[in-house]
DNA sequence: AAGACAGTTCGTATTTTTGCGAACAACAAA
DNA sequence: TTTGTTGTTCGCAAAAATACGAACTGTCTT
């Protein structure tokens, strides 16, 4: 049908699919996962990207839900933001675990 | 440090990610998930967009590794690639399952 | 007041993504 | 041979993403 919009579910995982989808920002999250929470300076030395660079994949993560951050004069500490990450832990685990395809009938 | 690359599997992600990264693909996965295969014209037929933007969606998929696709004259028919689908399973549970964050040091 | 420090924001350039209609290809049916 | 069906590909336009240096903000230190 051409009216119908995209459920929320399916909005809600492709934002936090997006968000995930450039390998810098996997880096990042993958460096904040490690550990409870660092300063935006760390981020910055790990990646091989100008720190302009680094503050922009930082603001689409947050705005994405995925990390928070807050000022810790003169710094900045980022980390996971744990309520959103287990959302996005559940709603990917959910949806990539319900593949009802047997192969019986399936290409290839 | 400037000169270090992503990971592989950081970037594996990604890629599995960006593909997922849009509403009318995940409405197509979804879709695709639900039964073992089904015709272009089905796809098309539940998402509001054009043919030809259906079709670029789909090679996008395809090109991520995730559904597969084969003629079946005149049709076309289209499936989860199950393999592949299996190993984005356990990547996003892995690394969503990873977060070392107890919230002790964290903001918020 | 003048610098230094830690990040963010601005302006800009380049590339990629998204979307569409029109044209096309392949094949079956009339 | 002409027509119809099913999708893909082409060409284009508009929008978004990516990346950077320069300039800026705010807060300390000197």
């Amino acid at each position: 049908m051409k009216t119908k919009q995209y459920t929320e579910e399916q909005e809600q995982i492709a934002r936090f699919a997006k968000a995930m989808g450039h390998p810098a920002r996997m880096a990042i999250l993958s460096f904040l996962a490690k550990q409870d929470s660092c300063f935006f300076g760390d981020i910055h030395e790990v990646l091989p990207i100008a720190k302009a660079t680094v503050s922009q994949h930082l603001k689409e993560l947050k705005d994405a839900g995925l990390i928070q951050g807050e000022i810790e004069t003169p710094k900045v500490r980022y980390c996971i933001n744990r309520e959103n990450w287990e959302l996005a832990r559940k709603l990917f685990a959910a949806f990539l675990g319900d593949c009802k395809c047997t192969g019986t009938s399936c290409c290839g």
